[in-house]
DNA sequence: GTGGTCTAGACCACC
DNA sequence: GTGGTCTAGACCACA
């Protein structure tokens, strides 16, 4: 379900934010559901058990998630917000490229070039 | 012509990197033109010579310059890797959206969206 | 494991790099070994962390190793590539005796020559 | 007959150097020919006539070359010297290649298998 | 003067 | 603690 690539320059806290979102995006983690304990996802994940509470503590301040005392982490409502958060760091990209002197049609282009690469 | 952003948190290598690259992609500098010396660079930029050094020697690595013992940088033969390494962030950023589970129509639509609001 | 001789002229962080790909082909080292940390081993060498660092991230450059903020350097999945990296130099010295003018044979002559002079 | 490139990391003296070599080895300059003036060839060739000087002197101190007083450059007997200095670097890489753990079976066949592909 | 390498010591993000 | 980046200032080989 949460998958970690160590090898990977995104940083870990953030890999288990996009994982998150994307099982909530895709459908596998409904509003309510609760997830691992920080503790029991460290130890799968074999990870530092800040690093997983890092993670869900951005998660709560961005609304994906709210934690309970005592009981846990789950699910909230409004998921478009997990959906925005996975296209931000693509809309902070297209800003960059666009500021390098790329143009929309370009960036389309590519787009759809890495879009039928992926389909083959 | 090269110009930096300290507040940006962007690595200054990757910064000067992008600057160069821009100037070859739009013209401003072609094959065997000599870039100013490393040393030169940094007194202009108020920069570490070594922090420009760093940034030539990648684009040297990248094959968008090549470097002279004595005499100085020049830009290679260009290929569209200048282009390339322009765009490169952009299209890992499309990889990963992809696989996210975004479609290519939504990404493009942004993409449309951003262009929009920076012609305003 | 790992040695450094200061009075040889080719580069420390190259000789660093030789180091590290003769463990890793010599069975020392195996996918997912840890290397010692930047600092330590600078420490350890009387060098400057710097010169680890670089070495280290040439080593990534090439897939040999990978790092992890925070954690440390690991070996990769080898594919042969420290192989690879410690005859590539001879590679180069092989394709350049040849635009030289010699023979294939010449070479390997020479080859078992100081061969059996080093097995003496 | 003698051709620089700059882009390449041998010293531009050494690649003098190897090109007259290659030259005598080759049998286009034989023993007595006259090579052009240092002043003479750092004009065609676009270089500092410091640089040509540099390598006709080792040439000379190599005994591949004698130079006369206000006469010029010429080529010496014992054309042996020229291959065996085309052939040094090989041995250096050879040397280098052994002591990095390399075995001789190893290095003669990345030499059969260079110059298979050269023959191609 | 120019690039390439190295040392010394600093700050930051991440774990 | 770790790696990544940056500054300051030094030495060398090359042109």
């Amino acid at each position: 379900m949460i998958k970690i690539d160590p090898s990977d320059k995104t940083p870990i806290f953030e890999q288990i934010c996009k994982s998150v979102c994307k099982n909530i995006a895709g459908g596998l983690l409904k509003e309510g559901d609760k997830l691992p304990s920080a503790r029991e996802l460290a130890k799968l994940l074999q990870l530092n058990p800040n690093t997983v509470a890092k993670a869900y503590s951005i998660l709560e301040r961005d609304g994906i998630v709210y934690s309970v005392q005592g009981k846990g982490c789950f699910v909230a409502k409004h998921e478009g917000r997990a959906n925005e958060k996975l296209t931000e760091s693509f809309r902070s990209a297209v800003r960059e490229a666009l500021d390098a002197g790329a143009s929309a049609e370009e960036l389309i282009d590519i787009v759809s070039e890495i879009s039928r690469e992926k389909n083959k």
